[in-house]
DNA sequence: CGGACCGCTTCCGTCTAACGGAAGCCATGC
DNA sequence: GCATGGCTTCCGTTAGACGGAAGCGGTCCG
């Protein structure tokens, strides 16, 4: 054979289900095929077992779409679950009194993974998803994580290329740095304009029992509205309930921490 | 080879994810391979493969659960998402007022599926979870969702065993579908610690543009508190918002109410 | 209206990698 | 110290995964 390349075929099946985004969340079978570089026939087949078992579904313009059976299954993972059923009620509380955006983050590699959000009718709408992805040095929470991380990560952090979103973005290693010395010293973290024009947020850490920073909580709100700082003592209330009970129900620190470091980079 | 007993080797890879549920969130290999019934040694191979690429991970005891990569994959499934996104925001409204469970759910299959669930530290505890299913009969949206079923579904769902949960569960077939007439003649549903002692619920449905159930919508609250019936005009007032929304961004039918039908049961 | 195109589906001969029994390993506990 | 239970590794067999190629069925455009 010229065929079998390196890869069995459960882990193809699995580069199949990992080419959905949230940018392309749905996909036809030849599109499948070229992004996971295999052929086509190949992707028919394992998308066929795929669909029979409700990983995927077919929509009605015939482009496939992860199936609901696979949100049930994923809903079941005891990591996010965790984190999301001690964070939500304290959100809530949270959302009450400012109406505004409220998120709940964790430092995946070297991403901001949002692991919840509340949002509602009076709040700016803004791109965060719960479950997605987005940078560290541009969005609240991610600079809470970042700023209370440890200096070797930070330095790895600074020195990769820091991606531009808007004007308002930092994307100086030396700016970057000085911003997060002063997000540590103050003890919260601020953005403006520097993911999306329009939306400026807040966003305090989570500490774990070892007093290392295991999320970060925060709030996003429209940037014209008044001052930001108001929301301090709030969420610093919150995040130290968050962090206790965290603690109190052994919610183990985010696996990301751990095991995604030796490498560097 | 008395091997290769029909399975594909994708298919018994999904059938692993599978043997997860709630009840069981973690298992330890020899439980999953019992589970799926498969030798031990073809078990392990396909949980190496799985946990290679992130859909399942190993906790501190050794054990197996379901991955957070699994958990962001899931979230990309466009048909809970997009009625998440809908829906959420008019729960929130409704939370607010409230400050009680809150409740989106959809049939599937005979059983209710929850959606979205909004709850808070001034909510009594309750054992729904997004993502998981609970019975029709016993719970308030599921009552909201059976009652405006059509006939034949209602038919087959009450010649079908009446799980009791509760000395108040509704297991008679007939008192069923007298208590789902009045349901449809009055608009909403009522539960009476019918699932669980101490919670009692009120939920309306939501229908699509064809005017058919697509989901409802549903608050939990404590059974001492006071009458259920002060929430309807707010359920139905959101409710209505929730399904013209749904219309207008052409949010299909759950699929479950499409394509479960035909076999009967 | 005809034909080129594009994406999906099916077929089938090749041969690899999935299979699983069995042996080995390593805790834990009596 | 030995039994137990669960996990890991090994390896010969062969089932089933593989993918090139042909066929099918839309759509677009001249």
């Amino acid at each position: 054979m010229t065929k079998g390349n390196g890869r069995s075929a459960t882990s193809r099946a699995l580069d199949l289900l990992g080419a959905f985004t949230i940018e392309h969340p749905t996909l036809t079978l030849t599109e499948l095929a070229t992004r996971c570089a295999m052929p086509l026939a190949t992707a028919h087949r394992l998308v066929a077992a795929l669909e029979a078992w409700g990983a995927l579904e077919r929509n009605t313009d015939n482009r496939y779409q992860i199936g609901t059976r696979l949100w049930e299954i994923g809903l079941l993972s005891p990591v996010p679950r965790r984190m999301r059923e001690i964070a939500l009620p304290f959100m809530q509380d949270l959302y009450e009194k400012s109406k505004e955006n409220i998120h709940f983050a964790v430092r995946d590699g070297h991403e901001t993974l949002y692991i919840a959000k509340l949002t509602g009718h009076q709040a700016v709408p803004i791109i965060s998803r719960e479950g997605n992805r987005l940078p560290m040095h541009s969005t609240g929470v991610g600079k809470a994580l970042l700023a209370f991380s440890s200096k070797e990560f930070i330095d790895t952090y600074c020195a990769r290329p820091l991606a531009r979103y808007t004007r308002h973005t930092i994307v100086e290693p030396g700016r970057l740095r000085r911003e997060l010395a002063v997000t540590r010293e103050r003890g919260y973290s601020l953005t403006n304009e520097e993911m999306t024009l329009g939306s400026c947020s807040v966003a305090v850490p989570v500490f774990d029992a070892r007093g290392e920073i295991a999320a970060s909580l925060g709030v996003v709100v429209h940037s014209v509205r008044d001052n930001l700082t108001k929301y301090v003592p709030d969420l610093k209330a919150e995040a130290a309930k968050i962090a206790k009970m965290m603690i109190a129900h052994h919610c183990d620190p985010y696996p990301g921490f751990v095991h995604d470091l030796p490498q560097g980079v």
